[in-house]
DNA sequence: GGTTTGCAAACTGTTGACAGTTGACACCTC
DNA sequence: GAGGTGTCAACTGTCAACAGTTTGCAAACC
């Protein structure tokens, strides 16, 4: 079809709809901590913020409203949710739904090719952690993410996504810190073991036994900071 | 603090926004069928038709298309998706993990009433099973509803809610029936009684079999209709 | 002094109009 | 007639202004 050399004609660079621009400006205000939970979003203020008129802004604040990163209050205001020890449960709960489910399909569907990238990855962690002694693993949501990619549905992964980041949002005002990188670390091994052996049950309990470790976790930092 | 005795001052009468009242009429349209797969939304036609104008049903618009009961293309259009196989397996295993984990959830949390009213239910809808003959099992989702409701997790509550809208979406294109009710039923039972000894990984196995045997059916039709 | 009542400012909900893009049809060329 | 080009109507994206509601404050009243 294109017969000369030109770069690329580039379909691609026309720069998206203010309201996708606006709904990805906020999400990331949200996410870096910039609006806390209890915050309150003016609409005309936030709007002139970032140079877009209060039409696309509405409709970026809609879009966030089903994805939980805000809630709104008729003719009160657009609002960040504060995430109590009950909804972050419940958000637990349906990562560990989502993500078993994950464990299992990629049991069954991981390439040689996964397999063997996700050991490498392993491995570049698992040098950082004993060589550094971190305290902390940045890594963690990487290792989650590469396994809902390998079980290639769509579905699961755009929900997971989803739950990802409510519950960074969740966790983020008690100053959470996960303190538990070498477990963590060597239950994502275990993980990728039931995922080498192809065993979809391995799979479901090493990754079932994973989340719950860190929900237990929570609950107890949960129980410090408030006794609810 | 009310003093008097007038019926009830009713803060719940206002008619919520043109908004959410055009998101409602909208997704019935939808879900109805008005609207079809492949279908294309003509905003300002629509929005004449509803009463209101096209702010708020663009907004409408913006939530239909995080629930996926709708896709937008800039500058091109609001359309009905069309769902193949490929989307309908991927919702199907969407809602295995979802509804798996509420059963598994309801074995640990149902109260005595929770059951004995499940198991009303059941009988009920046995007799008119064995009664006319129907081939068609109205109350299956009924059945699941309830389970995901004693799970009492608000957010595995609301994605159940959004799956099975877009499954009925899905299976509405080839005149989806499930022809398949006896077995359905007996599925419901083998669930309840796992719930009914409080037994996690039985209510696990017993509802992953149930939506197994659901999807293994559907395939069955789309390789019937469309060999893709 | 404490409670109620009545503004008034601030903000959200909604609208109609304008600007930019797309797709189709007609026309022109070879 | 096939292929390319120009033009136009239809529709989406965006905006600025208007209407209705809420809330805080202040004056009035008991």
């Amino acid at each position: 079809m294109a017969s000369t050399d030109i770069p690329v004609p580039r379909p691609l660079d026309r720069p998206d709809s203010f309201t996708q621009r606006t709904l990805r400006a906020v999400r990331d205000l949200i996410l870096s901590g910039h609006f806390r939970p209890g915050d309150r979003v003016n609409e005309a203020e936030l709007a002139e913020a970032l140079g877009v008129s209060r039409g696309p802004l509405r409709e970026a604040l809609q879009q966030l409203t089903s994805e939980g990163l805000v809630h709104r209050i008729p003719h009160r205001g657009t609002f960040i949710p504060e995430f109590g020890a009950t909804e972050t449960v419940e958000l637990y709960e349906l990562r560990e739904a989502i993500e078993v489910m994950a464990a299992r399909l990629a049991a069954e569907r991981a390439t040689p090719e996964d397999l063997a990238e996700l050991r490498r990855f392993l491995d570049a962690t698992g040098e950082v952690l004993h060589s550094s002694d971190e305290a902390h693993y940045p890594r963690d949501l990487d290792f989650h993410d590469r396994i809902v990619a390998i079980a290639g549905n769509r579905q699961l992964q755009a929900r997971c996504r989803e739950v990802h980041q409510l519950l960074h949002v969740a966790r983020s005002r008690s100053g959470f810190r996960t303190e538990r990188a070498h477990q963590a670390y060597d239950e994502h091994r275990a993980i990728l073991q039931a995922l080498e052996t192809r065993d979809p049950d391995a799979a479901d309990r090493a990754m079932r036994a994973h989340l719950r470790t860190g929900l237990a976790h929570v609950r107890q930092l949960f129980e410090l900071s408030e006794p609810d």
